[in-house]
DNA sequence: GTGGTCTAGACCACC
DNA sequence: GTGGTCTAGACCACG
């Protein structure tokens, strides 16, 4: 699983892990019965204070995503409503478009927005196919 | 100029504003040189305090959106960004992975989501194209 | 370090608290990785606001000058201005010509204003050079 | 006159214009009797309202500085008492440190500043000598 | 403890 | 009327 923090856009770090994993959850990312990462190592990956992502994982429990037990990994609770189409891609759009937006204050030319994001966008499939295996690892 | 606040997201306000104006002036809704709204009956109109509203002018002023001198109405400035290329790049490079990590989350194949970028980015260029003359209408 | 605020001179507070940490910083008074002073205790030391501390750092951190974490002190950054080499020249000469001014009603002759500053070069060059072992002696 | 306006120092632009003229009274570049520059013409050229030229003219007057009669130019009063050497010296010291210390944040090496200087010096030397014919034509 | 944000209300300088 | 600044006091998130 990936995550990404921003520290510039106001929103509280625990609320982005917490919202990333939900949408991870709804997306099939994760499925039932599988297990979460442990806090610490997620905290340390992250770079962020156990007590942040404890914080998301004890929301994350409270609205059932997740069930916790002492001693042991908390995993994936089960029925998950995935999100609809329609709510997925307005999620998505809304995030291309603040890209586009500054891209644009930048006075990107598209050609070169585009080259950039298709270079990123390759450079991210290589390391999440590797990050899999460093993850199991 | 439309502005909607949303309490829920825990984006602060100003950042709300500010992102929405750079919006409006990223796609032609305000053209260069027109002049702002002035921040009281922004702040009004938003039921937010002033000083909100001010904050958010200040920094649009600081990265080269408006222009802002006491006693006269902010305006649209022309779109430069003073920001080195280097910096201008690490930005636009975060806002491209938040893309790339909820299409992960999502499940998006790479091409579809490519496709989707260029859809939304042709558009884009064609609604900042017509926007003068939909103003004008 | 060593901050002194001039209620007569019309320049706002928490601007000559800007330039003063910077000119700490430039002299070597400030060393790269130095926590900064917290926010409340350097207000309670100028007796002002909070807030206006709180400005002045937050100016600092977009003019590249200090990095600052919610939760954590801030820390002086390596010098690094984000802004672009045009921006950068351009806040440099209006510097300057606030020295010809000057020197022009003084009515100095060029050659000593530019023997003045050469030696004020020198010297500050040796300040910084120096400034380590002083703080540490 | 060399009249310099900084709207981004924080200092109110008819207090810049005030102490600019005091400095050049009180350095020689007017003498005893000079008529100033009529308040509306010097505020076309520093791109102000003719209120804030006013305001200047007015605190000037009342700190004995000139004299001004209706329907007359404004006269330079007589007896100002020249700043001393040490004073000026210093005035001017604190303009230069300004300029090492936004240079050394920007990581000018010192022989391109001094470049910068010398160039921006000679600059002002030309632009000075024909602004007195301006003035006076 | 740290920094970040918001409100409420005040004063200033400029146009 | 405009934008800019400061104070006073509150709440939040993070470590």
């Amino acid at each position: 699983m990936q995550i990404q923090l921003n520290y510039k856009s106001g929103v509280p770090p625990y609320q982005q892990i917490l919202e990333q994993i939900k949408y991870a959850a709804a997306s099939g990312t994760l499925a039932k019965g599988d297990s979460m990462p442990p806090i610490r190592s997620l905290a340390e990956k992250l770079r962020v204070n156990r007590n942040t992502v404890a914080k998301a994982y004890a929301l994350l429990e409270q609205e059932g995503v997740i069930v916790t037990r002492p001693g042991k990994p908390s995993v994936l609770a089960g029925n998950q409503s995935p999100l609809k189409k329609g709510v997925r891609d307005k999620i998505l759009d809304e995030l291309i478009d603040a890209v586009l937006v500054q891209a644009h204050h930048f006075q990107f030319r598209p050609a070169d927005l585009l080259k950039r994001f298709q270079k990123r966008l390759s450079d991210f499939g290589n390391t999440t196919a590797n990050s899999k295996n460093a993850a199991k690892g």
